[in-house]
RNA sequence: GGAAAGAUGGCCGAGUGGUCGAAGGCGCACGCCUGGAAAGUGUGUAUACGCCAAAAGCGUAUCAUGGGUUCGAAUCCCAUUCUUUCCGCCA
């Protein structure tokens, strides 16, 4: 969520910005910064209070230990007012904190000066394409029937043992899975993360720590049993875990890495979107997150685009990156790059990846502070990016190299797979 | 699943109704000492919100969470959550 002193001090820009993103904020912030000074005002007469009352208390005490009974007696009677009056108050201000913190909470974060203006994916501005898009003649197959032709991935059995979405590795097909996870896991750590394995399963306070709750928990499998969420991203567990703390400048930045399987409900897809691999309801992904000194979160969100661009490279996949505009923006970023990947069989762009700079969004409503130079405690800025989702980069594979003879396996995999060939 | 114990600051740990935001220790920071270090020694060392132009300062809250008793609660009462240990089960 928004610092609120950024919008008591400028608010015009906040809601500049925020047009960026397609939204009238204007009310809203009006809003907050009207429940502000009544928070504050309210705040005030309440602290007053309790400090009249703290010092009664404290002289009747000493009545008491100089044995004057009726004095104390006598003061009890203000105590009591103050007490009432107190509740009252404190109930206000109870309720204008939540008013305000939803209305904080309703808005999203705000778009760096340099998004690109626009209203949906369209607009994205086209930033780098790279790579060979093969040429697979008019003999080739979308990887829903390669998977079937080599039997490696069993979408049909999932259905027995599950259902749709989560699909059964067999043979090669899960050795990739396996060699994929491996390889980049071994080029994060190279690239200097520490590993993380974390939980798949979460509580409450961590879904609304990284904003899953409470918004958007029909995207999580519940365990209601137990009140626990099934982790949508490993993004959740391993940003969590910084979750109201206050970490030494010294140890920025922290780069952290993690493979874990992620289960997603997608309610409401539908169509050629969800076919084979293009959307499934568990999936395989190594999430990349670094926290960063606010000075140099941008740096480092270069440094982590160029990091899944030479992934991808060593993949020999044709992709692309994006920068996306306002209107294509997720609600917490500041800044996003998308990479897609180019599915040959399919004709179409997959996204494999989306890169961001979240500021200081996510580490305000999760407590996330440093202290800097001056001994004064503030915000640190979070990134993440996926590096990389395994279901679309499997398909891309599969589509993009298959032959005559079988399914190519890139040089880099190679050392990962043990096989150079799917046949 | 059954039984018991427990939850205090970055960590350990004292504290059973007022002078407790909390002894003591460790850690950390800065200084002294030293040729340099260790040891020793001195000082400092929570967070949030509010008041203030700001610093200083002041106020309020926070001893798992929520409620209650009381003029006054870390301390007493109730509920909840979590942790540990033992038994059972088990990769």
């Amino acid at each position: 969520m928004l610092e609120i002193t950024i919008l008591r001090e400028n608010p015009e820009m906040v809601i500049e910005r925020l047009a960026i993103k397609n939204i009238d904020a204007r009310a809203t912030v009006k809003n907050i910064l009207d429940v502000d000074v009544k928070r504050r005002e309210t705040q005030k007469m309440l602290d007053d209070n309790l400090a009249e009352s703290n010092n009664i208390a404290r002289e009747i005490g000493n009545l008491f230990k100089q044995g004057k009974q009726a004095d104390a007696n006598a003061l009890k009677s203000r105590t009591a007012e103050l007490k009432a009056m107190a509740k009252e108050l404190s109930d206000q201000l109870e309720q204008l904190q939540n008013e305000q913190n939803e209305l904080l909470i309703s808005l999203p974060n705000m778009p760096n000066v340099n998004t690109p203006k626009g209203k949906s994916a369209e607009d994205n501005k086209i930033i780098a394409t790279e790579g060979n898009i093969p040429d697979l003649g008019d003999k080739f197959l979308p990887h829903w029937e390669l998977t079937q032709k080599y039997d490696i991935i069993d979408f049909e059995l999932g259905v027995k043992l599950t259902g749709a979405g989560f699909p059964v590795y067999k043979g090669k097909g899960a050795r990739l899975q396996r060699a994929l996870i491996n390889f980049f896991l071994q080029e994060a750590i190279n690239a200097g993360y520490l590993e993380i394995q974390p939980p798949l399963m979460v509580n409450e306070a961590s879904g609304y720590g990284t904003g899953q709750l409470p918004d958007k928990e029909g995207q999580m499998y519940h365990v209601t049993e137990d009140k626990f969420y099934l982790i949508p991203t490993a993004e959740v567990p391993v940003t969590n875990i910084y979750r109201d703390l206050i970490v030494k400048q010294e140890d920025f930045p922290i780069k952290n890495v993690a493979y874990s399987q992620c289960f997603r409900r997608e309610a409401g897809s539908y169509g050629k979107d969800v076919r084979g691999l293009n959307r499934l309801h568990q999936f395989d992904k190594v999430e990349i997150v670094q926290i960063q000194h606010p000075d140099k979160s941008y740096a480092t969100l270069e440094e982590m685009r160029e990091y899944v661009a030479a992934l991808l490279r060593k993949l020999e996949l044709p992709f692309r990156v994006l920068h996306l505009c306002g209107g294509d923006m997720s609600f917490t970023s500041a800044w996003t790059y998308d990479f897609e990947v180019y599915s040959a069989a399919q004709k179409r762009w997959l996204e494999v990846s989306s890169v961001s700079n979240f500021e200081s969004f996510q580490a305000n409503r999760m407590k996330l502070r440093f202290k800097d130079a001056n001994g004064k405690t503030q915000l640190a800025h979070t990134l993440n990016g996926s590096a990389l989702a395994l279901p679309r980069i499997v398909a891309a594979l599969l589509e993009n190299n298959q032959t005559a003879e079988g399914i190519k396996i890139p040089k880099a995999l190679v050392a990962y797979t043990g096989f150079e060939i799917i046949d």
